[in-house]
DNA sequence: ACAAGATATGGAGACAGTTTCCGTTTGTCA
DNA sequence: TGACAAACGGAAACTGTCTCCATATCTTGT
């Protein structure tokens, strides 16, 4: 999908500047522009930009691609070089400070998450795959309990990522972190039992 | 704001039917219907709709407001009633109980969170409120961690509400509280620390 | 270098949904 | 019952999305 298309020189050219124009407005907070404006903008028409990215989750995806492939490459480098539970914990930690430092990857990471199926959907199924290599090497460690799975730890994320951006956010999140992380290393705890 | 406003006979009588088609409506899961076309369903023009409720998180908002204060005040009857810890326990666990059988206090719950200011954050606050109330007591009697904040807490409930509906959602709904009641017994554990 | 064919462009305009506006209707009060 | 205020309704203006296709640009073979 990503390959085996040999892209012709003014297309690739016109998709260069689409995600560089981008890539720059986000980095200025300009998220829910004018997707018409974007493509003038960018020196584009319409078409152009609608045939390169049919939607804006598309174009978010495609920005923040190379970002988010990082993160999990991260994220398997960690397991297999930290004990499993400091790998879990480092993996969340530095998630967090990433998207509080890049609003544009938290909305996308958010968008990617909530995605059920498409293409869209691809992207938030790696996230969750490495982390949920983090939490199995932890239940095989002994570390991590083995009773919640990783739909559980991605919800508390997607949390993350919608409130990610609001005043006193970082400290939400950075205790949002800290209940996971806790909460995964009891093993049969009296407080949650519910009945 | 909720009284103070002696509406005219038929102002009344056409909110109520508003609301009326909006609970018969959202009850089938139709949540993202043409603002226009409600209007019509309800037996009333659209300036009139757009005169009691200004946008479509309003309306949702006042649907499920007897539901949410419902809530609030079975928190605060726990809160009184329980011992802290479990009283959190029981609060989270019906509350994860009544989002996933109504999609659309879900929903609003979540644009409620969202909301950082306005009419709407209104909601938002009480819910916050609330929760804060069962944790302070929690803290007090000494089975709650008191370094981690309401926001925290807050933002995994964030994830649940956003992410509730999908297939697989109860399951990792009730993970994700689990790890948030267990993360908040312990006191200084190894895992979270990062650094 | 050039022709032929394939590929991509751009922006006008059709479309869909939202919101306003104001002439008309309905309710209230004395 | 009349006078006034409050509310109605839906046509029309507006906003943003997306498609379509005549035109332009690239690529490849000779």
């Amino acid at each position: 999908m990503t390959t085996g298309k040999p892209l012709r020189a003014d297309a690739r050219r016109n998709r260069d500047a689409l995600l560089a124009k981008a890539r720059e407005l986000f980095a200025d907070g300009c998220f829910d522009m004018r997707f018409d404006d974007f493509a003038r903008l960018a020196g584009v028409g319409t078409g152009t930009l609608y045939r390169h990215f049919p939607t804006r989750e598309a174009l978010a995806e495609a920005v923040y691609r190379s970002e988010l492939d990082a993160m999990c490459a991260r994220g398997r480098e960690l397991r297999d070089t930290l004990p499993a539970a400091k790998a879990l914990a480092a993996f969340l930690r530095d998630l967090v400070d990433h998207l509080e430092a890049h609003q544009g990857l938290a909305r996308t990471l958010a968008t990617l998450m909530a995605a059920q199926s498409g293409p869209l959907a691809e992207g938030g199924r790696e996230l969750s795959q490495v982390i949920a290599g983090l939490l199995a090497a932890g239940v095989e460690e002994g570390s991590i309990r083995d009773d919640v799975g990783v739909g559980a730890v991605m919800m508390a994320l997607q949390g993350i990522c919608t409130a990610c951006g609001r005043p006193g956010s970082r400290a939400d999140a950075d205790g949002t972190v800290t209940l996971v992380l806790d909460g995964l290393r009891s093993p049969a705890p009296p407080l949650s039992g519910g009945g």
